[in-house]
DNA sequence: TAAAATTAAATTGTATACAATGTATTATAC
DNA sequence: GTATAATACATTGTATACAATTTAATTTTA
């Protein structure tokens, strides 16, 4: 007669997560919007802001995502031109990632979005710190 | 020449988020196959394993989900025989889900997991108690 | 009360995600 | 040195997600 408490959804750890991670990602669209960016695009333009030429394969290290979502992402951002994707001479079974001048430039456009989601999440500075240090605690502990 | 460390990849907080949500979800899928539920499919079980009895407007308010997801993921429950959709007779606007026999047994099947995905996981219990109630505070934060 | 506004679902279109498989290339084992 | 294994990426198929639009029903307003 007695419900199984371990299967309510208020009791859950990764429904939260779930939940909030996609209500983060969909106040930023109006920003994104305005550079024409999905939110997949600008994390993968973020890595190449940083690294300006990676393959495919550690690409998909940082941003913890496969071939499979990667390759029509990545033939995408490259029809708009912020990238050019081309196989490495000396292993044919790499595609090098290298960012344009054009997507080098996209930066500028997006350098105030960070501030304007801070402004729209509001969280605090001790809780931030706190949610930063355990999630990457617990990606960390699942690499084994 | 120097570069924008608001857009760095490391220094944002909805990417870990994003990353150790869908990473999470990844380990459920070996336990949820053995019930032939995906991730969505599950917590929305969830629901009506609380609910028994519950219309999709109702439904995606709890699961942050909308009528686009929650059609097709709802008529797939059905098409298993864990629920029954139909038209409210009071306000036919409304769609009323219904937890069938075969959907009230799956939860013992599924009473497991939890525990299961508790071991895969490994967070301290004061992590989690904090990651709970920071992302809850976010969410809540978020609704206005 | 008839028109306008609102509401709940469904539908359409686009973009992920990811498992599983296929293919070409490179490395390793013997 | 060749058969085998491993690797990197692409492709296929399924299942989300969600914005935008449509449809049908109900509520509100003038």
């Amino acid at each position: 007669m007695e419900k199984n408490n371990n299967l309510k959804l208020e009791n859950q750890i990764c429904f939260p997560l779930y939940a909030c991670s996609k209500e983060i990602i969909k106040r930023y669209k109006p920003f994104l919007d305005e550079i024409d960016l999905t939110y997949t695009q600008y994390i993968t333009m973020m890595v190449l802001w940083d690294k300006e030429k990676i393959n495919i394969k550690e690409l998909g290290e940082y941003l913890f995502l496969d071939s499979g979502t990667l390759t029509p992402l990545l033939k995408k951002l490259e029809s708009k031109g912020y990238i050019q994707r081309q196989r490495s001479i000396e292993d044919e079974r790499n595609v090098i990632i290298t960012i344009t001048k054009l997507g080098i430039d996209l930066q500028n456009k997006a350098e105030n979005i960070p501030l304007q989601m801070g402004q729209c999440i509001k969280i605090e500075k001790e809780d931030a710190i706190q949610l930063y240090r355990i999630l990457y605690k617990i990606l960390e502990q699942m690499k084994d």
